[in-house]
DNA sequence: TCATTAATATACAGACTTGTATATATTATG
DNA sequence: CATAATATATACAAGTCTGTATATTAATGA
């Protein structure tokens, strides 16, 4: 609803992604999103609070995006397993890539009772279940299996171009993932 | 050679594991370690040195371990890339296991500048390339495309691990690292 | 126009951070 | 035993961090 505060959200998770969030401060995002720090406790009730809602965000529009592409651009549920990772190449490619907010989240906070922590394991059983329900679409008897190896790729392929720009993985990610879904497809 | 610096190195690579590196205060560090700051700063020119050494001897203990384990178990050069995925999930099941050091550090550090960030790419890519070796001794063709497979789904594997305990998803990557082996093999 | 809401500017408390300065005590080696 | 290296205790500088208190200004709705 407020404009500022989308503003700071915004701000907020661009400056996450490029500096990691403990090491980004509220004065550098109030700075940053040309606001106080006054502003940003009216609309978050704390760091962590904005923290959640940051990645619920980025959860969100990923899945969003993601959901969108593949209805756009395939009929069948059979195809859209198969072109997944092409969309994913898509958005690893994409020169705003920063990585995927729930991986990097969960790296810093490792206390699996920390919140950010929790919610990032939620996201992250979130996405596989998203792809499991696209395996079962297609009709594969293991989807949960294949779903599993294949958030395991990706999330790997998205390391990999995160530790090192146009590293070229995806394309190697893509090959695996044809590989994989043929065999489960024939189990 | 000195005790107290490899006690520090021991502690601060826990602490760094368990709370994150961040959030990891050398005060805590030299408390635990039940020594005082000077000391830290005799053996260590700062934080970032320690944390760089830490990183380094992470790596090398892992891939000493993982040769050891693969030169112990294995005769034959083939059934080395085999049984990979059986230490991986040794190291990964087993109770003290924290995650790969390089992956948590290159999320506390995204800048590509950053000196931690560097080594841990570094790092990603030696263990790429010892993989890559071991492909290469099994004959297989297409070596550096199957080690970068089996990387990522390594890490995404241990990614999964991290993210909850028990999770079962190394499982399923053996499975698929024999796939994709398997395929491999055949071109 | 008046009252309410939203945003700003500024200052600060209190805790935490890395790194250093100083002085003392312990240990090892000649 | 005495000299030198190593470790300790303590304090502190200078900066960062989150979160709040206070007071002022701008925008909005009746």
């Amino acid at each position: 609803m407020s404009a500022l505060r989308e503003k700071i959200l915004h701000v907020a998770t661009d400056l996450f992604q490029t500096r990691g969030i403990n090491s980004t401060g509220v004065d550098t995002i109030v700075a940053v999103a040309g606001t106080t720090k006054m502003t940003l406790y009216k609309h978050f009730k704390s760091k962590e609070d904005l923290i959640l809602e940051v990645l619920t965000r980025g959860h969100q529009d990923f899945e969003n995006w993601l959901n969108e592409k593949l209805n756009q651009n395939t009929k069948q549920p059979s195809e859209k397993l198969q072109k997944l990772l092409d969309f994913i190449e898509e958005w690893v490619t994409a020169p705003d890539f920063r990585g995927m907010a729930f991986i990097k989240a969960s790296a810093e906070f490792p206390n699996e009772e920390s919140a950010v922590h929790k919610l990032s394991a939620e996201h992250s059983k979130h996405f596989r279940l998203y792809l499991a329900n696209l395996a079962k679409e297609a009709g594969i008897k293991e989807a949960d299996g294949l779903s599993l190896q294949l958030s395991m790729l990706i999330e790997g392929a998205i390391q990999a171009e995160q530790m090192k720009r146009g590293s070229g993985a995806i394309k190697y990610a893509k090959k695996a993932a044809r590989i994989l879904i043929d065999s489960a497809s024939k189990a």
